[in-house]
DNA sequence: TTGGCAACCTGTAACGTTTCAGTATACTGG
DNA sequence: CCAGTATACTGAAACGTTACAGGTTGCCAA
């Protein structure tokens, strides 16, 4: 298993090594430790000094040792992602991440996804970053009022951010969708259509936004003096096979809504398919409200309203936040909220 | 010059630092090297002394420091998965990310997402990943014929696999679906409902699987006794509005195809929606059979014939094949084609 | 007795980086 | 002219690990 070759001083510029700091000490003639503070510009070096090391490391293509970084000061220069593999929305993962590779891409940062399952306690994969110090920041999803690892990080002094808020009286960075304002505006449209026995397809109970979406609803009902047609026995997080049947099973009913609001895309897919089980049509005997965040709702069926969520965005923005508390940013400061589009009818 | 450095003992078991070999030496009396060694039961200890140490080692919850090891060892513990931030399928990057993930959670690997985009050549992140010795094994998807990534790594040494086959005659572990089948399996079956005009909507003409797919369809077209209709103005990597457009255009022709086949599913919406959008019916007019990632298109519409094509199980074998090689197997032993699902028509 | 050998164990060096505690030189003010 | 100090640089140590080159026993054959 021994393939180390024999390794010689690199002090040689023959150039087929990686080059170290020594190797950039030998060229300048300089020490070790001159050539490793001119890089990071500090004070007490000679600016034709720091200017001489810094060009000679970008010729001979000089990158930090992440290893040797990490090993002497504790600088990962990871991210980690922590993502569910059972519940994640398919379109928020890829545009999640794809957001957050968008802002650490001029950075040091490299991103892991640390997953956790079904079976596990949300809070291990934290604890595992935590303990093993395997990242100097960490982005939640599917945040709960009372997070015990927003708690957990706070403890530990772990920047991170999360996907939606908490409600801890405890501050940090996050990110979310103003999902309050979406499902008021969604009533709201169903309402001006004449709709008002309304039902609401929620988020899973547990996570933060499922109330700000129930209070949405709540609040714009009676504003708009429409009444609910409880439907409790799905969220966005059951499968297709179960929403579809139990919007059959709603619609079929007496008093079955004339409006329905959905949570998640995916969802509105069995939630239509469900409705025409029932043998009802789109448009006619009852409109339905959707989340997405990729243009298909429309495409599927023209009488849908959406509302777009956009997940990349939430992505950046979450990697922003977390950054800015690594870089000693007032985690108060570093919270975003989005609004909501408008509720779009389909157009051409 | 008695003036000593204070050194910080962590000889003690007080426990607030993490344990390194060190503290576990102390523990157990013996020298650091041998505990080293008996963590990873070399032969030279003895048995005795193995046990008591990984003992100890496991009620302390000792865990390797990966900066050290990899500092030492180059070794990093670490698979990355390449994507291409535009191009990749949302279903995609989700399923394969927690395929892999699933694979190396028992290992002590961690998965790092690379990324890169249009603007980039795609020889980019690799060149990175392997000059800067970043991870032990790499994915790389949306592989070519004359792959210059799969070139690049085997002449490094590097362990990879690839989503897709490449035509080089060279030897490296690859994950496949089998495209050719799927493409002659969905001419069979529109031929078997009396289509005998057909359309393909490709995959990106630079990859592998464009070919795979493309001879396919037209063996199979022979072999039927049907003809195709040339669609070549789109392939899947062309936007929604791009696709459904220019379908539109192709259906309102007097040529045009009775039977379309399309490589992905985000495709067949807009393929769908332009053939509505021509004034004609799905089913009666014209049928459409389709690959998908997942249960979706069924509730787009009934009529639609549809193939399955995992990823999940495409990303557990990818990370099984990298794994393998790292572990010294045969790069030639690594290698997976995955059978399509016959061509399903909807049912209840 | 001596030498050889196997079985087990150990100290030291090295990976590449940053930090600590200096050193050498030149300049300043008295 | 000297002390004091600012400027520009440097070697050594340390982070945690593994490889290398020994060391120390105890036992056995000669």
């Amino acid at each position: 298993m021994d393939r180390r070759v024999k390794k010689k001083d690199n002090d040689d510029t023959s150039g087929k090594e990686r080059p170290t700091l020594k190797t950039l000490a030998f060229m300048t003639g300089l020490g070790v430790t001159t050539v490793s503070r001119a890089l990071k510009d500090a004070p007490e070096i000679g600016a034709e000094t720091r200017r001489r090391v810094q060009l000679v490391a970008k010729q001979i293509g000089y990158r930090p040792n992440r290893a040797g970084v990490r090993l002497r000061t504790g600088k990962t220069n990871v991210i980690s992602l922590v993502l569910n593999t059972e519940h994640e929305l398919m379109s928020f993962v890829s545009d999640i991440i794809y957001g957050v590779t968008e802002v650490i891409a001029d950075t040091p940062y490299h991103l892991i996804v640390t997953p956790y399952s079904r079976s596990q306690d949300p809070l291990d994969p934290v604890r595992y970053l935590v303990e093993t110090g395997s990242a100097d920041g960490v982005i939640i999803s599917r945040t709960q009022p009372n997070d015990p690892r927003a708690r957990y990080m706070l403890e530990h002094g772990v920047p991170f951010a999360t996907h939606g808020r908490t409600d801890m009286g405890l501050v940090h960075p996050y990110h979310d969708f103003d999902n309050y304002a979406f499902a008021g505006e969604a009533v709201r449209a169903l309402a001006g259509k004449g709709r008002n026995r309304l039902a609401l397809v929620t988020p899973p109970a547990g996570l933060t936004y499922y109330r700000y979406t129930v209070n949405g609803f709540a609040d714009a009902l009676s504003e708009a003096g429409a009444s609910e047609v409880p439907f409790n026995t799905v969220s966005i997080d059951h499968t297709i096979k179960q929403i579809r049947m139990r919007t059959a099973q709603l619609m079929r009913r007496d008093d079955r809504p004339d409006g329905i609001i959905s949570s998640a895309a995916a969802a509105t897919l069995a939630v239509v398919a469900g409705i025409e089980d029932a043998g009802l049509k789109l448009g006619r005997d009852v409109d339905v409200v959707s989340k997405q965040s990729s243009e298909v709702l429309h495409l599927f069926r023209r009488e849908l309203l959406v509302v777009n969520e956009d997940f990349r965005l939430a992505g950046s923005e979450l990697a922003r936040a977390v950054l800015g508390w690594i870089a000693g940013k007032e985690p108060g400061s570093l919270q975003s909220l989005s609004k909501p589009s408008e509720v779009l009818p389909y157009r051409g």
